[in-house]
DNA sequence: CATGAATGAGCGTTCATTCAT
DNA sequence: GATGAATGAACGCTCATTCAT
């Protein structure tokens, strides 16, 4: 439906030949890295600190990597190769309001999961370069238009009515509400379970808060 | 009615005796930081760099701070001060909806208005020492305590039903709302006017994805 | 005569303010530098044992430069400076083989009280960012322009005859000349005294190797 | 003549025993060694630059050399060698004004056909180890007495007339105007082609600047 | 013999903070 | 109160060299 596959994956240079060595540097950099980010933010975090977690040294690191901000991108990168791989298994049932739902319950689980790398990714995005940045936030549109495309199916196969306009803040309702339980954990967790949470979101996105008919609605 | 009230404010030493200059240079330092922060980050700008945006040497801003984390902190104690001043025209007309959609209205234009600020605040915020950042935290508490009371209000007048649990995730539902629509502006707003927004944001609230009734409703 | 002067002086910025100041320290810096370099190269001397010998800190030095390769271009820019002055007393007995003669003293002297400076000159000037360098060769090219017009003139008087191309060809051999006196010391101070090699080179540029007349003059 | 023959060659040790690899391996690194050094200068090359351009891995450079220094030192030792094997033509015609011409002009017309060679020799000769600097140092010296030799025997039969002094200053001579060729071809290839440069320097040499009579001599 | 991944000392540079004036 | 020169710890990054395969 969007026919533009303009996002370009911004490639990170290695001087490393080996393609298997350089899969398995990078995983033990982004395991380390993500939990130092989270711990302390990636300005606060040194690349010594980085490679030192990893479990090599600050030389093997800069192997694998060009500059400090390509650990962050490859941590970005990584979060959405994820949720996609988890995502991708709800081709089908497209269309119908339990596969929304599905959906939903789904990617707020994922979330739940990598909730460190989450919470980094939204807080340093920033910090990346321009052409990693401007990639990173394409990959988003894209899953935000994922779930554009789930409510609109709803809405074709007319299990709910919707402009194209409340489609798409529908899609982007979804995507905040996960990003929330991912970094306001802090006051949500003390109030409701990850399944509690998971329900309440659904129910209000699908009816709102209760007891409210839609105006000119009869009751 | 909120009985605790633990936040203990988190002083900022200054070696400046007149409170009314103290006023003034935090005043300029607020100004230029929010700028500064707004381009660049908290981690990117220097305190050469606000120093010079506040119109005054760095000896100088050393004279009404004692660390960079400081100018963080005035930053956004300064915000809620505002937001709340902006907020409390409300304390009347609690409990209907109408007044909840006057709220919901009034906080979105003020961060509508105040977008550098709040983008700021929500992206540098764990760069706090921990006693201003519990500061800060306790001030979101509040803040989305008084538009739990609201929705509790409106579900006691019986406008709409609600449990506990329900009200709070609602609180928080606005909250985050409004946050994106600060920092995650370069989706939305090519998508949406304030207005629109505001009214979706609030029709989604009260009456969910268009169409469905709640289970065990009739239709 | 030689109209452009297109010789744009390369500012090394500073974030000192006080020119006095400036002044002294990069004088501390030069002093240092010059030393160093000359003991090791430019290339295997660091900023950190420049300030040391300037006596100051790392971060000191780095309010008066931007870049190692400034401390280098200060270093070149002083010398030509110290030459010029020198070599500015000579403006009068232009057209007399006499003054000429009294240049090349005046010049190979100086070089021989500068000559750790002009050693490193000439060593390291291919370091020298792109402008700087240009600056600097511009510089020497003026120089040699100024022992060009000498011979030219003293030509012209008639006190010795040559083309344009032979004077040129002569203002570089003294230059060149000079820049030898200066590293190549450790080959020629142990076989001539400066006052030797001052007399031999004028005798050599001016009348050859001995014994040989120009082919085509009567013995 | 010159009995003492004090310059112990500065060896390079290797790792591989077959000396023709080792012949071949050398070669590949000096070629591409001279080349790098050419446009970036002996301490802006890595070793990994110099084993890429001269066709194998870093790891196979080590096998051949200990230090990056070596490769230097390899450098300079195979300019002399080829100098030397070009010069040795030379070794009759001695004591002629006519042989000390064909030597000048086989030792310019080396030059320029080496310059890259020679500019690096030049530059980088100071960051040579002490024992390949002395080595090197001894060759030039060398050279030189190669040079004024010739001056002397043209002094003992009677063509030009000349101390010892003198004689020496006028090697030195030639051997800088070559250098001069090389390194400062910037300036010089402007203006003089090798052939009036050649010409024009032998003039010199032997007549100096013209139309002057050594002091003492009757026109 | 050849390879190239690994190492870590060391470099140039920045910047929060201090303090004499 | 205001200034800005001085400081040096700390950072990101490089690269000569080694050594297991």
């Amino acid at each position: 439906m969007t026919g533009k596959k303009t996002s370009v994956r911004h490639e990170v240079k290695s001087s490393v030949k080996d393609e298997s060595l350089i899969e398995k540097r990078r995983d033990q950099m982004i395991r380390g890295a993500v939990k130092l980010f989270r711990e302390k933010g990636f300005h606060r975090t040194t690349t010594r600190e980085i490679a030192k977690e990893a479990g090599f040294s600050i030389g093997t690191l800069y192997e694998y990597i060009r500059t400090k901000e390509d650990v962050l991108y490859l941590v970005c990168d990584r979060i959405y190769e994820e949720v996609n791989d988890r995502l991708s298994q709800l081709a089908e049932k497209q269309g119908t309001v339990d596969g929304l739902k599905d959906a939903i319950r789904l990617y707020i689980e994922t979330i739940n999961d990598m909730d460190d790398e989450f919470t980094v990714m939204y807080q340093e995005t920033k910090s990346l370069p321009k052409t990693a940045l401007s990639y990173v936030l394409e990959k988003e549109l894209e899953m935000a238009g994922l779930f554009e495309r789930m409510l609109a199916g709803c809405s074709e196969a007319g299990e709910i009515r919707l402009t194209e306009k409340e489609a798409r803040l529908g899609a982007h309702h979804i995507i905040v509400q996960g990003q929330m339980w991912a970094f306001r954990r802090w006051a949500l967790r003390k109030q409701f379970t990850l399944g509690e949470f998971i329900e309440m979101l659904t129910d209000q996105l699908l009816h709102g808060v209760a007891g409210l008919q839609r105006e000119g609605e009869a009751t």
